[in-house]
DNA sequence: ACAAATGATACTAATATGATATCATTACAT
DNA sequence: ATGTAATGATATCATATTAGTATCATTTGT
């Protein structure tokens, strides 16, 4: 089971990546550095940028930037594009077979790893995971906290 | 994304219903009361029974009976039969591309909450359902704690 | 021997994920 | 204005996972 899909994890690659450019970057130049596929990476950086997080700029000196800083691209805005809302109960009721969902102890559960899931996705940032990748340390407090 | 896919959902109501029953009880019963499609009904308590969550008989007397008290089966185990081992962090080694996976902070924050979810399945139990859907309240204690 | 049950297993269908290919559009440089 | 370098939009293909079906073999009680 994966909490985070391909395009996911290629995007965000993408994003830090970007994150050490000042200026826009073009397709070929990040796949030269990231090893991805080239027409998916250029489908990913495109889903991006029609989501607002990358700004693009077509012809001659074209290319992707991002648009906000690293510290505010959030990884829950990223993977919902590619995922989809994060909810994790599709159980049961869309097929309504649970007796009684609102009693229902298993759901209440699952909610609780879905809020969990949430906050941690929703205070982790595209500047968080450039951070924790090479200084390391200090940075856990803002999200050992639930509720 | 679902947490729990439609074989361990409906393993769980299989488990559910037999906690009732102190006797064996055939598949077409279960098939009435559950409203789960016969053959994938049958193939899921086939599996639950090859993992010994379930004793069976064949034959004329024969049927599924649970192998141990609800309280004694936990969600994990049930999970796992359908699901195989829960690691949410098949994000990026198993193709090699995350350039540094020891210092990951990204990594370490699933890590965290693939702990969080095997706690919470850990501690839950076909006991634990059933007194949440029925009882209510205060069941909640032996999982509000993680770590 | 027969009927009632599960065991084992192979198959099909639908959906999600991962990846590619192609044509349209824009923008700069000459 | 024309060519070239870029992204935009979109259609298609490939593979894996999930959901569900079908069938034959085996066991057991009467
Ligand atoms: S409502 Fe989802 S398991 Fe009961
Ligand atoms: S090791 Fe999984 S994201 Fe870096």
């Amino acid at each position: 089971m994966k909490l985070i899909t391909r395009d996911t994890d290629y995007a965000v690659r993408i994003l830090c990546y970007l994150s050490g450019k000042k200026e826009r970057t073009v397709v070929v130049e990040m796949v030269r550095e990231l090893k991805i596929p080239a027409a998916f990476l250029r489908r990913i950086a495109q889903r991006l940028s029609k989501a607002g997080i990358l700004t693009s700029a077509k012809g001659f000196n074209g290319g992707f930037i991002l648009s906000a800083k690293p510290r505010d691209i959030r990884l829950l805005d990223v993977a919902e594009i590619f995922q989809g809302s994060f909810s994790l109960n599709d159980c049961l009721f869309k097929r309504r077979i649970c007796p009684d969902r609102k009693t229902c102890f298993l759901r209440r559960q699952i909610l609780d790893i879905e809020k969990y899931v949430l906050e941690k996705f929703t205070s982790l940032t595209v500047g968080d995971i450039l951070a924790g990748g090479s200084i390391d340390g200090q940075k856990k407090n803002n999200q050992d906290r639930r509720e």
